[in-house]
DNA sequence: CAAGTAGTTTAGAACGATTTTAAAGTAAAA
DNA sequence: TTTTACTTTAAAATCGTTCTAAACTACTTG
């Protein structure tokens, strides 16, 4: 399937732009990036475009699940006054965090460190749906 | 042990500032805030912060532990053009991100979900140190 | 195809969170 | 004390992101 029929299937009008980043992006590479990194990318292929562009691409790419966005980082830093290790529910909604004591979950498997670095900690965030 | 305590343990000078915050914080009582929260609380308490000394209180207490800093939030949007189910090794220090496969880990025990809520998906973050 | 309309792009302004600046203030050390 | 290093502050600056409103373009319907 070409780009121009992935925006379609996902309902997506294959504009220039769009396509300019579909070719960049969904090409199979996996890869993670910035709207800024993307940016400098298409401007280095000779195109152009506005990071307001940049940024509605990827939102429509991501609501339609052609990418991911990672880590549901906030703009706004949370702090928490548990300093134990523990884990956390995200109400994704709402941004409202709730504790998992340490108890309460367990990584069976973990996958190997890469060469040169230590495990500094591990993060797991439970994302929250109302239920219906 | 007292607040003045703590901060001088912590290698931190008790400042009138230091001690309204961690007066604040620093109770036993576990919770989660930003630092617009922490300050709303600071003025309705009677007394006044300014907004770069609640930030720079903030990264001190969580440089030497006294709190934490919540999901690695990043300040910046990372896309991932990786959309299978997946998780990711974060280099805190240059915040590159490499994936973990979903076959690499696994959640052998779960907390139970919130009444009213789904699970709408995990993501593990396993934060990397560099080895000495 | 022609004309209408709904969706898209854009530069630039606006925004919100956070950091920097540089000057004044305060705690600890000598 | 006096000195020195650290801290606080208001205000400006910065950075990532979103909004605005006007120009443009893809698709629809006649």
């Amino acid at each position: 399937m070409n780009n121009k029929e992935k925006l379609r299937n996902a309902g997506l009008r294959p504009t220039k732009q769009r396509m300019i980043v579909a070719d960049i992006l969904l090409n199979g590479f996996k890869r993670h990036f910035t709207a800024e990194n993307l940016q400098d990318e298409i401007n280095s292929s000779g195109n152009s475009m506005s990071i307001a562009t940049v940024y509605n691409c990827l939102k429509k790419f991501k609501n339609c699940g052609l990418i991911k966005q990672v880590e549901t980082s906030k703009d706004t830093a949370i702090f928490d006054t548990n300093t134990d290790y523990h884990h956390h529910f995200l109400n994704e909604e709402t941004g409202e965090l709730i504790d998992i004591e340490n108890e309460e979950i367990s990584l069976h498997k973990l996958p190997e460190i890469p060469q040169g670095y230590l495990n500094n900690g591990i993060e797991v965030i439970i994302k929250l749906k109302r239920h219906n």
